[in-house]
DNA sequence: GTTAGCACTCAATTTAGGCGAGTGCTAATA
DNA sequence: TATTAGCACTCGCCTAAATTGAGTGCTAAC
């Protein structure tokens, strides 16, 4: 069976409804709804022909049709080819230049969380490709140096190593004078083996040390990779009661809490980018699993010199996509004003 | 009425049941629970007393008694009292020394919450009284200067601060031998406006360069102060039943997510310290309005050097205040051998 | 002072009936 | 042939009434 001119707007008109009332929608209903006039037994015949077809289920018998998974799909489908609607501009005055980029993210992630109604996650951009502006070893003690690492965008990563032999402030300056020399405005990819080993010679006897704080660059690094993603809005979810009921919430309160699971968004939205750069992810395609009964969209933004990042909107699968589609790509177009030059 | 001895066994019977079951207690379960060998009858002559006094009360007319808050308080208090047990180890394993301050406090958040079921707090300790170990200025390019500062404990913080005027690479080397001269190894307390005016006057034309960093100073130690507060296992408040629907699961997420509101908890805990270190909020006792059906207990640790934070367990009015009073002690005296050397 | 016994209370659970939204099918209509 | 009106039927939901049972307070006996 085909999917008619005709059937596509009833099933629009079901989606469409459903994401309003969160009810099963019947066919009556349908008939005033639409511009189609049609009288309710004629939109019973295509309901039937669109539950055969698996777009719409029906929760009980002699209740109204929910859309099914598949049927969401083809609707946000042909919604985003649709749409080629005006950005809009989000307030700046929320948005105006941060310092510090994570302070900007966690300030998005909550101005989302507001703004839509859901839950938000904002994954700080992986910084693989990105370029080091700023080494620094400080000699916190005999015993103990403190490393600053920052990248472009103001990314700023330290951690305190260990040394077995002591140290003295001149030495320190040495290093510091080596590495910067060799390092800044190197993109981390390039920071490889050969060069690593180089700088080592260089340092004589210290080269132990140098290798100490290239571990400690690439723990940074990794550690940047892994974890950093900020949420906000949680507690949204309870605002809609197919996801506020006990078991279910407890896991995606969970999962929010633990961000661990998060990440596994991240990465497939990253590997799996699209053209326009949002993605959406309804109920079994999600991949966390704890977000199974929910719907998830994503969008990748890009602060240039390979600085990508994810942002995730969650809520129930009778979200409003255009609402949420909307506002990614404000915020999308804010981060590209503020940080490409 | 005075508070006879087998009233006092007979309150601990109805908390300790109810504590288990969450369910109203009743006059035979009591009877049949204790050691005491009483009928049915004569535990309902009491439990009346006990409710005239106020430290039990019935849902409804023929359900059986569950504890009031001060019913609650009182078994607390006694608790605590005759409790002197030994503080048990919790597994070293997983308490090893980190290098950083605040991934030990996120595990330990962690740690707690698994163990105890309950959801857990821990606020970063305050610096207030904390020796500066060092602080370091480092420039990232012409307008633009990094500083960090590095306190007891090797907590970090750093920030961007943008500058009007060009600095060479020898002017922030001069900056810093100024900054940490006059400023490593004091405490925070003790840099004053007076210090402040001096080292700006040493400055000559770079006062202004001095004013920016004892402000980020400020700044990086205020918000270290407001909103450090590591969280773990709030959906662990979906095991208790009267906690976990809507409204109020919803208000408790959100708090834990927001932490602004955690702070209050730090303040007060800090400010009403009493000898033993172990606090408990009762229902409307707690700080936090979001968490007037829970109960709170927390602790403050002490690192040395005034190095003090607090750790929160919420859990219902029903917590096993036993285990969770066991678990604090362990933390603490785990964070104990770690820190002081 | 303690206990057995009994009438009473009241939340929670079960049961039954009515309502109404919505369906599928059939026959009539354009 | 596509559309529509009409009708019997289904079934979740709501309400009210009936039932159950845990627990109480009181009284009288021990």
């Amino acid at each position: 069976m085909e999917l008619s001119e005709r059937k596509m707007k009833i099933l629009q008109a079901v989606v469409r409804n459903y994401l309003e009332t969160g009810e099963p929608v019947g066919s009556r209903t349908i008939s005033k709804y639409t511009d189609l006039n049609l009288s309710s037994a004629t939109i019973r015949n295509e309901m039937a022909d669109l539950e055969e077809m698996g777009y719409i289920v029906q929760p009980h018998t002699s209740a109204g049709r929910i859309p099914s998974d598949s049927g969401y799909r083809l609707y946000v489908d042909t919604m985003m080819e649709e749409k080629t609607k005006e950005v809009e501009e989000l307030k700046e005055d929320l948005l105006k230049k941060e310092e510090r980029l994570d302070q900007l993210l966690k300030q998005t992630a909550k101005l989302l969380a507001t703004n839509t109604n859901y839950a938000t996650m904002i994954s700080a951009p992986s910084i693989h490709k990105n370029k080091l502006k700023l080494i620094q070893l400080s000699r916190v003690n005999t015993t103990q140096l403190l490393t600053v690492i920052v990248v472009e965008g103001n990314v700023i990563k330290n951690s305190i190593i260990n040394i077995t032999d002591e140290i003295t402030e001149e030495t320190v300056l040495k290093l510091n004078i080596l590495l910067n020399t060799h390092l800044n405005g190197m993109s981390i990819d390039e920071i490889n083996l050969g060069l690593i080993s180089s700088l080592k010679q260089q340092a004589g006897i210290h080269s132990d040390i140098v290798g100490e704080v290239i571990d400690a660059v690439a723990e940074a690094i990794h550690e940047e990779e892994d974890l950093e993603i900020y949420t906000s809005g949680a507690n949204n979810i309870f605002k809609y009661p197919e996801l506020a009921d006990g078991k279910m919430a407890s896991e995606i309160v969970g999962t929010f809490e633990e961000k661990q699971e998060l990440n596994e968004l991240v990465v497939r939205t990253l590997e799996q980018e699209n053209n326009t750069g949002i993605q959406v992810y309804i109920g079994d395609e999600s991949p966390v699993k704890a977000m199974k009964d929910c719907s998830i969209v994503t969008a990748t933004y890009d602060l240039g010199e390979g600085m990508k990042g994810t942002i995730g909107i969650i809520g129930p699968k009778r979200m409003d996509y255009d609402k949420v589609v909307d506002n990614l790509k404000g915020v999308m177009h804010q981060l590209d004003s503020i940080y490409k030059k």
